[in-house]
DNA sequence: CTCGACTCCTGTTAGC
DNA sequence: TGCTAACAGGAGTCGA
């Protein structure tokens, strides 16, 4: 599913977009404009204007307008960018591969005849004008590990949700999370303030690493764990059998082995 | 403020 | 073969 590897692929070839004069936008599915925003306001914001700037907090791809207004984006699990027919990757976890434009919940022609489409299935993304930016932590990518410390490894709260807590650290969904906390080798459920200076360090380490390899390797569902997330899954490294529960609302994969409850 | 539970969405898939 | 129910998870809301 879209995680932040995703919406970095998608903010790449929304560079394709920019400065390019805006001529139409469809925006008929009023459930995916979200907090107040309405198809008036888009075409306000957007119509004769142009893109110049493709950013990316988290999962929120930010596109700055000509006229100081920001489109934000959001992908939902299902969503991907076309930009002139172009989609920025090819395969979507959970996502269906047929190729159908009756999902196409928002649509921006540019003057010059090309297209970018929002194409979410399952409708879980959505379209903000001048989203609020400030509800999101630190984007994963460029997080510090002193900032990982003081605002995701504190409390007792479930390690990986946590990591999940959009508004601590943006960007990491449930396939990101259990990777890096299966190369680490934590134990999802442990108390987030639980871990030593080293676990964290190491957690740390494993989650830059985990996120270049997403990057370099196509998206969030090419991990070593992936192939063994479902019932009876064996772990990769160890052979036994993982545990299957729910951490965060999320369905959590762990190996008892190698990530133990006793830390 | 924190945090778990619940709800939304719908294509896909497992199972009868 | 055909149907139904479960499943997936990002994000917002609500209540304790």
């Amino acid at each position: 599913m879209p995680e932040g590897v995703e919406i970095e692929f998608y903010r790449r070839s929304a560079e394709v977009a920019l400065d390019r004069p805006i001529s139409e936008i469809e925006a008929n599915d009023e459930w995916f404009l979200k907090s107040g925003t309405t198809a008036e306001a888009l075409t306000d914001a957007l119509i004769d204007e142009r893109f110049t700037e493709a950013g990316r907090i988290g999962k929120l791809l930010i596109l700055d307008v000509s006229n100081g207004a920001r489109l934000g984006l959001r992908f939902g699990m299902t969503g991907r960018l076309i930009v002139d027919g172009e989609a920025s990757i090819d395969y979507l976890e959970y996502s269906s591969q047929r190729n159908d434009p009756a999902w196409d919940r928002f649509v921006v022609h540019f003057a010059d005849g090309g297209v970018m489409r929002l194409r979410d299935p399952r409708r879980l993304g959505g379209v903000v004008l001048d989203p609020d930016e400030s509800a999101l932590g630190v984007d994963a990518f460029v997080v510090t590990p002193s900032q990982l410390r003081n605002r995701v490894l504190v409390g007792t709260v479930a390690l990986k949700a946590r990591l999940l807590d959009q508004s601590r650290v943006a960007g990491i969904g449930n396939l990101i999370a259990d990777e890096t906390l299966w190369r680490a080798g934590l134990d999802p459920a442990r108390a987030a303030g639980s871990l030593s200076r080293p676990e964290s360090e190491r957690l740390v380490r494993h989650l830059r690493k985990v996120l270049a390899d997403f990057l370099a390797d196509g998206g969030s569902h090419t991990g070593r764990l992936q192939d063994s997330r479902h019932r009876g899954g064996q772990c990769p490294k160890d052979g036994v059998e993982l545990l299957r529960r729910q951490i965060g609302g999320r369905t959590t994969f762990s190996c008892p082995r190698h990530q133990p409850a006793s830390g």
